[in-house]
DNA sequence: AATTAATTAGTAGCAGGTCTTAAAATGAGC
DNA sequence: GCTCATTTTAAGACCTGCTACTAATTAATT
């Protein structure tokens, strides 16, 4: 690799590290053909702790991101949200959501999504699903942009109507009807 | 604490290390009460590694791990199968599962597994879901064992109707009916 | 040529080890 | 008590991958 400007090699230092911040020094030094100092320099600027300090907190992260991942209080992206009313929420289908063979995204998923929409839409404490009536429309694939569009079609004490369509760029590939409980706290902490 | 025996003070020390990895020779040594010469004997004999190396294993399951937990196939575990039949599968609900206000299980999750197990017993290169209709009869709250069993109520073409029924205890907290469609494979590959 | 910016070199020191050799301490058996 | 094996400490040299600092060297720029 040829000498880049400092600018530059900052710019792609930080880009590597971000792929693998496993990287020593003397390893990024004979990446960018420069001496250690320069890499250590380049990291006092960009403010990058060195590897072992990278290392811990990707292994910090490591157990408690097992657990961010899962349990997402809500799966897609909540873009607006009407309560009682209605909402809309965005998921990108990325490959963790995707069967490996076919690379379409797991029902599951589009559920998880539609069902956290309808559960989030509802003013109350605590919200849960009653029951679901959902249709799948055609498979999606991955990279494809899943718009959640939830409505609430009738309330009736603490059951709440909730339609849901998902669309991608206006198609519909999904469409569910939930009937949501909304649920009081001492309910909600007697013992399972 | 007072002095273990070697014995004792091994095993205490792998079950240790097992929850806190980041633990050095001498945060140990105080723990037990022993020099750090005495840690690092007991480590050499129990093959475990340095602090920095044990750092760097969490951190490399670190990047691959988030991908496992969501990305996997069958939500659950297969316990009993007969192709195009029925199955059972087993969900221990864990924290991460879970509402963190309320410890109820999310809703997606038990339709989760009962979808994966749906699509899995289908005899086929693979199955997508058609639509589902489901009921939540009781929420469930963390350590709870939902134990899903799926039976194939009928066949037409390729399409396949299954009921899942999922229990705590004998109780019924879940039932679902799928249909769940058989896919060929020249349909799957066209592009999305 | 003079000045400034960027790079390289060199030294001391640190954390958390390894590996080796050797000396104590402890416990069990007689 | 004494003896012997096990267990525990201790001490020293060396390692990696740094930080922190000082100083020298090498481009660029004016």
């Amino acid at each position: 690799m040829k000498r880049l400007t400092k600018a530059e090699r900052q710019e792609n230092l930080k880009e590597r590290l971000d792929e693998d911040p496993f990287l020593i020094d003397r390893e990024l030094a004979e990446l960018f053909n420069v001496s250690i100092q320069t890499i250590r320099l380049d990291r006092l600027e960009l403010g990058i702790p060195e590897v072992r300090e990278r290392i811990k907190s990707v292994a910090r992260q490591a157990s408690s991101k097992v657990k961010s991942v899962q349990s997402e209080e809500i799966i897609g992206e909540l873009i607006d949200i009407q309560l009682n009313d209605g909402g809309i929420s965005i998921l990108e289908s990325t490959e963790e959501l995707v069967l490996e063979k076919s690379k379409i995204v797991r029902g599951h998923h589009i559920f998880a999504q539609a069902n956290s929409l309808a559960v989030a839409i509802i003013d109350a404490d605590a919200a849960l699903t009653g029951s679901a009536e959902v249709r799948y429309n055609r498979p999606v694939y991955v990279g494809e942009r899943l718009v959640a569009k939830a409505k609430v079609e009738k309330i009736k004490g603490n059951r709440f109507y909730v339609k849901v369509e998902t669309k991608i760029n206006g198609e519909s590939v999904f469409k569910g009807e939930f009937i949501i409980f909304s649920v009081k706290d001492d309910l909600m902490n007697r013992e399972g």
